[in-house]
DNA sequence: TCATAATGCTACAGACAGTAACACACGAAA
DNA sequence: TTTCGTGTGTTACTGTCTGTAGCATTATGA
């Protein structure tokens, strides 16, 4: 039955190396599926039996191949890449953290706040999940900054 | 058998006026919840049979007892309340919609930001979802406001 | 050739969302 | 009071995901 698509899945195909960047959004992702990803972006590249360690360390026990099985579903999603060095593959992010939380803030943005940057802005500030002057000084700063056209070069202190 | 209980779910109980107000992150509403969800906060309050009215104006022609499903959902999720009218239920959002989304992007902060809104207000404009200037003129008309600490009251224009 | 290590494929259970049928209750009309 | 219509309560089925894992297969080095 050829099972593939679900939306707009991606074929691990080794003559397209370049799969879509994710267009799915990270809400769409499960528990485990985050903590692999997580440590992906914490270590930048990682192996399975690497990620297995991992998760063993944060009290996660699992089997060599549900490891393998959460890769590979990360990788279809568009999240993970991996390349073959000597018969292993050695999974990275496809894309900056940071870049998937941006999208995954615009669909948010989309659904609840009708595109609104600032209504959801406000709604922050509103949760407490931003404070009002901490907002002003990050927008000064990023403003400011070349808000890394290249890779952050510098703009000063952290 | 008293079915109940979900997770952290509400007795559709008169004598409980005071919902708990969701917990739950947005990103566990289904396409169809999100949907109605959007109505009730673009009509302000809407019963069943509305609902079902606005979303097959949609294109989305839904049994009756499908909407009904759905908005007791919602119900159950904290999203909606709704109070009795001669009979009929009359739904309304439990919160703002901003809020909820504040709650939305502070789970993805945390989970792919690690809390910080910098990366995440870095990310928005690295994904264009936010523009530097943007950004910038907002955080300034937000810093300025009373951030609505009570009802939106006023601050000037708009 | 054989053991080892890594991958590929398949599967299964539980949760949840979409979808809906059907039974029940209550106010109004006859 | 019986009936009817409208609205609610209850229950359920299906498909899709995600967590979890077993087992087959293959390449590599001893």
């Amino acid at each position: 039955m050829m099972s593939n698509v679900t939306a707009g899945h991606i074929e691990l195909d080794p003559d397209n190396p370049q799969l879509e960047p994710a267009d799915h959004d990270p809400s769409e992702l499960g528990e485990l599926e985050r903590s692999v990803l997580q440590l992906l972006w914490q270590h930048g590249t990682l192996t399975a039996e690497r990620v297995r360690e991992e998760l063993d360390r944060q009290d996660r026990p699992l089997k060599d191949s549900t490891v393998r099985t959460v890769l590979r579903r990360l990788e279809e999603k568009g999240y993970l890449t991996h390349i073959l060095e000597n018969r292993t593959f050695v999974y990275s992010p496809a894309e900056p953290a940071q870049k998937v939380a941006g999208r995954a803030v615009k669909r948010i943005l989309d659904w609840f706040c009708d595109g609104s940057v600032e209504q959801l802005l406000v709604g922050m500030v509103d949760s407490s999940v931003l404070d009002r002057d901490e907002l002003q000084r990050l927008a000064e700063r990023i403003a400011n900054s070349r808000t890394h056209l290249g890779p952050e070069k510098e703009k000063g202190g952290n």
